[in-house]
DNA sequence: ATTAGCCTTTGACAAAAATCAAAAAAATCA
DNA sequence: TGATTTTTTTGATTTTTGTCAAAGGCTAAT
């Protein structure tokens, strides 16, 4: 009964026990297509595991909305600094497809953490992996041109291609939705 | 006796006895202007803490040379992703000044996490820091324009434009040389 | 002090991308 | 199904930025 593979396969040594703890605190739950699992103002209260489906988080700001990431099957998705500081998000989150999660809250967390000295492993790999995720990110879009970034999304997460609206692939890669646009025509 | 003031005001409840082991293991280094902490190609073996001076740290591929932060006083400076996952870098970070900096290194970081409980609490309060102010960044460069971005570097960090290279500058606000030298000249 | 080398600025031009506007295609709904 | 609305594509134009080349300025070493 392990639901979130990522953490035996990067943890093997966290006891059994602990591991149960953890995942009793997980509670399911289901998005339809366009419902949101955080949005802007809130306080981030969840860290949210992606069993299946996609997700798209996005920054609003001076009434842009700027697609910072898609996250899919085995990821995990939360606006992390609201949630790590409790303060008010930029961050809307949304479901782009229906999708199955499996939620754990901070106060049950930090509830956890001061529990069982174990559940420090968990939370800590979800940071690193989170961290790493989004330097992958940063570097992702300094690195690569335009169609660079486009070629080695399509290749990558496929999947999105199919599920979000050009506009959020457009803002996303940093470019206007017309340049996306000509880029898939010439290819 | 407490060398990293930010431990303390994050976590106001870690035991004495536990930041004094923490704090014991740390070394005190100095950098002369142009040092590396670390190069391209090593595995980051060391987190660390900026007592007084400037680094810069930057990511190499494709002969590219792109600036990705500037750090100074009070904050931690690490290619965090080789030190989480232990594996080699792309990333270079030198000092731009004489730099005085505390380090503690991955295994007695490690030693510590196993012997003594709150040390947990400590590696998160660095790892959700620099979290954090690497999601700052990515937002930073998506929402801004060049001349913003400039405007705000000078604003909150007027040190690295002091310190820094114009080369440098420009490749962490992503722009040429000329656009940068364009951009001050017409302000 | 003078020269050599490097960094920065400036100018002219080219390339890339944004914007504006309209047409075409796709999705939604009565 | 057909009509309406929304999204996407295409075209023309403008703006922004990059590139190349040359000039100017600063630094350091002889």
């Amino acid at each position: 009964m392990n639901k979130i593979p990522v953490i035996h396969e990067l943890y093997p040594d966290i006891p059994e026990t602990s591991l149960h703890l953890f995942f009793d605190k997980l509670q399911e739950k289901t998005l339809q297509k366009g419902d949101l699992l955080i949005s802007e103002g809130q306080i981030c209260q969840h860290i949210t595991y992606i069993q299946s489906g996609i997700v798209r988080s996005a920054y609003k700001r001076d009434d842009k909305d700027i697609t910072i990431s898609f996250s899919g099957e085995g990821e995990f998705i939360t606006a992390m600094s609201s949630f790590i500081s409790q303060t008010p998000t930029y961050e809307n989150i949304e479901a782009l497809s229906e999708t199955h999660v499996l939620q754990i809250s901070y106060s049950e967390l930090m509830a956890l953490l001061d529990q069982d000295k174990n559940m420090e492993h968990i939370y800590r790999l979800i940071l690193e992996r989170y961290y790493i995720s989004l330097e992958e990110l940063l570097i992702f879009s300094k690195f690569k041109s335009a169609k660079e970034r486009y070629l080695e999304l399509l290749t990558k997460k496929p999947l999105i291609i199919q599920y979000a609206a050009v506009g959020h692939i457009a803002s996303y890669l940093d470019m206007s939705i017309e340049t996306l646009s000509r880029i898939r025509s010439s290819m």
